[in-house]
DNA sequence: CTCGGAGCCTGTCTGC
DNA sequence: TGCAGACAGGCTCCGA
């Protein structure tokens, strides 16, 4: 589900609920999270939230223990917050962790998600540059694509090189710079890579400022929804009217998935 | 290096 | 209403 704006939304959301809050309880009721060692998280204090990628990473460390609470939401991963502690109803409840004046639910229907205890920042950090660091320049970014065959569509979604990006996003962001999304990575020119720099900055700071988009279900861990949707230019629109132009817009699959653009706008 | 496909899982929607 | 098939926002593995 998430990309990098819903996990930046949930990691903002979890930060003002959970600082400083200490875990007294942790059951889990799925098998497939078996392996996560919950019991090492009671009685530790959350010192603080933050995001590696995709990924939310829960600080739980104690000056002679440093631990930290790594959860990957995948597709249809979900925190939610409840300050009563009462769940909400769903079937897909796989975790609860119970602290002083609430509790956290972890639900994920798919069962993708992944949930792991790290015990050095080193097993989280992420491979590829944030694109909401500062270390995503243009010049970075000129390096990464340099010499790539790969289309830029699927040149994007690799985690490797940027994280943070994933399908609808990915679409987004093309548009907004106005390439073709099937074009060679490495084929883009000085002004193309400036655009989609720019692009990328824009699109990603408007959406973690909607607090995500929510297409179906997505929510911060208050069940609050996400407003970019309602920005989303190409995804899901295929054989709608382009916004900007006038064409429109094509749904093509790239590597097993979705691509969405407009053939007018972007070249 | 790059690509396609399968796999991990389950839910939802479409068309017959 | 039933059922098969396609598809879904992520990611990893394999073989070609």
């Amino acid at each position: 589900m998430p990309e990098i704006a819903e996990v930046e939304t949930v990691v903002r959301s979890l930060r003002r609920r959970l600082l400083g809050g200490r875990i007294r309880r942790v059951e889990i009721y799925d098998p497939k999270l078996r392996g996560f060692d919950a019991a090492r998280l009671k009685g530790r204090v959350i010192r603080d939230v933050q995001r590696a990628g995709k990924e939310i990473v829960i600080d739980v460390s104690t000056p002679k223990s440093p631990r930290w609470w790594c959860v990957h939401l995948r597709m249809t991963g979900a925190l939610l917050w409840r300050p009563g502690g009462i769940p909400p109803t769903d079937r897909h409840l796989r975790l609860r962790a119970a602290l002083d004046r609430g509790a956290l639910f972890y639900f994920d229907s798919r069962r993708f998600g992944v949930m792991r205890l790290c015990a050095s920042p080193d097993e989280f950090a992420p491979a590829g540059i944030d694109p909401l660091s500062r270390d995503f320049t243009i010049e970075r970014l000129a390096d990464l694509l340099r010499g790539a065959k790969t289309a830029i569509k699927p040149w994007l979604l690799r985690q490797d090189r940027l994280v943070g990006f994933g399908n609808i996003y990915a679409s987004e962001v093309l548009f907004a710079a106005g390439i073709d999304p099937r074009r060679p990575a490495g084929g883009l020119s000085a002004r193309e890579i400036k655009r989609l720099h720019r692009a990328t900055t824009h699109v990603l700071l408007k959406a973690v400022e909607c607090g995500g988009t929510t297409i179906s279900d997505f929510a911060d861990c208050d069940g609050e929804c996400g407003g970019y949707q309602r920005y989303l230019k190409v995804y899901g629109r295929e054989g709608e009217r382009c916004r900007r132009g006038d064409g429109r817009i094509i749904r093509l699959v790239q590597q097993g998935r979705s691509t969405f653009y407009c053939p007018s706008c972007q070249q």
